[in-house]
DNA sequence: CAGTGGTCTAGACCACCAA
DNA sequence: TGGTGGTCTAGACCACTGG
């Protein structure tokens, strides 16, 4: 009994009716944010379905990134749904000139603590997907600067910066941990580069099992994978930065001048 | 028997260590694109795993946006896991004036046989979230243009635009199906607006049921929620975009120029 | 028709959390 | 300790696809 065609002749299930109550709860305050939603046990109880149909219910529920759920505790509405702010002016010179970095200008903003970790700095092999971009030959050595952004002690980001060896060794600040204030970016203008454009790729995509881990993520949530490229007036690229975002904790937003 | 702990005393699931491995079996080429997946009994078999350790598994695959599963087909490999490019010039007046609206000029980049089909025109109270971007109040009554995108004869994209009373009832043709040759924003210059900018926000997060239904996916799929602002040379906003991506159809560049 | 994915059940055992 | 979510099983019935 319950089966979806049984219960009133619909053809939707019975976890997308669950979920879609679950959400409108949480669109009309019912539910406000900070609160519990039911356990799932309860929900069994109230829908009478069994547990595999609310486990269903409550995964639609979580990808649609206005709910957190913690092991042992339960599944709450997030507070402040959608948080950081990423925008086009992040890549300002007078940021940099005044000591902060892209991510830290942003932060200032958004009022909540944010911190980096530097994952690793290495020399290696440049990705496939990333030779074509900073025009190196596949397998190239190049720098690799891996780091880990986090937002209230939480990771929401993990970029990797690969800078061509030639650029890299001219600029020993860019091997050490801590490149400096105003971050790489100023470090490459302090030697000599000027940037003319930084190209922004992206697209959004479940998260895999890898980054499932590093950021902390229920699998299949949604991230955006953003790929950027810093191009100089002389037309080179010397960094190509891959980013992976946690989806729900980014907004992105791009001016667009209008032109011809 | 089965159990995480047991097999090996690993942390990772079973239904996790299926999924990366059929991903890594896409990834390197084992199975090419077009390529069936083993189906789900056979991965029963093979994995020696229960009828819904293999589900979540799939679903875990399905999120990463490579494949595609056809009820009682089986799941195949996607042949251009990518597709769409939505980048920065698709917005260039040239276009217009050579009869393209923007879909239809990206659309002659990437090879796939673009549609579009109007769902509805009408006049009707402004969104909420959309009311500040047009800075008119809450509740006032606006141009509603509603219009489905296809790709290859598949729903790939929604769109809604929003136009303030006064600035449409100017332009009788911006209530008719067809806005003629050059889309909206030809008749928008046509009628003496100047464009300056436009204003892309966007984030990722999973399809709520009703994008679900619409764009044919399958639920807890990510999709990219864009809102775009056309802003003129006077400063105003006479056009707000609201769209909805299938996240696995569109790949988006921005091109950011370096300011001080 | 046989084979495929989609929904649902009932029950087991585990890992985490808080009192 | 009792309640919570997380993983897994074994089996049922359905709906869709193709020959």
């Amino acid at each position: 009994m319950g089966r979806a065609h049984e219960t009133g002749g619909r053809a939707v299930p019975q976890y997308a009716r669950i979920a879609a109550d679950l959400l409108r709860q949480i669109e009309d305050g019912t539910l406000p944010p900070g609160e519990l939603l039911p356990s799932e046990a309860e929900l069994m109880r109230t829908y009478n379905v069994s547990a595999g149909t609310v486990r269903k219910a409550m995964a639609e529920v979580r990808a649609g990134g206005r709910v957190e759920t913690r092991h042992g505790k339960g599944s709450l509405v997030k507070k402040r749904p959608p948080v950081r702010q990423r925008s086009s002016d992040r890549f300002r010179r007078s940021h940099r000139t005044k000591g902060q970095a892209a991510y830290l200008a942003e932060a200032a903003q958004s009022g909540a603590v944010p911190g980096v970790r530097v994952l690793s700095v290495e020399h290696r092999a440049v990705p496939d997907d990333v030779a074509p971009l900073l025009r190196v030959a596949p397998g190239t050595e190049v720098l690799a600067r891996r780091r880990l952004y986090l937002r209230d002690g939480v990771p929401v980001e993990t970029a990797t910066s690969f800078i061509p060896r030639d650029v890299a060794d001219a600029i020993p600040q860019l091997r050490a941990e801590n490149p400096g204030s105003g971050g790489i970016y100023a470090r490459f203008e302090g030697a000599g580069h000027e940037f003319a454009e930084f190209v922004e790729t992206l697209q959004a995509r479940g998260a895999t099992a890898a980054e499932t881990e590093v950021l902390g993520l229920t699998p299949g949530t949604p991230v955006i994978h953003l790929v950027r490229e810093a191009v100089t007036t002389l037309g080179r690229v010397i960094e190509v930065c891959d980013t992976v975002m946690a989806a729900d904790q980014f907004v992105l937003t791009y001016r667009i001048p209008a032109v011809d």
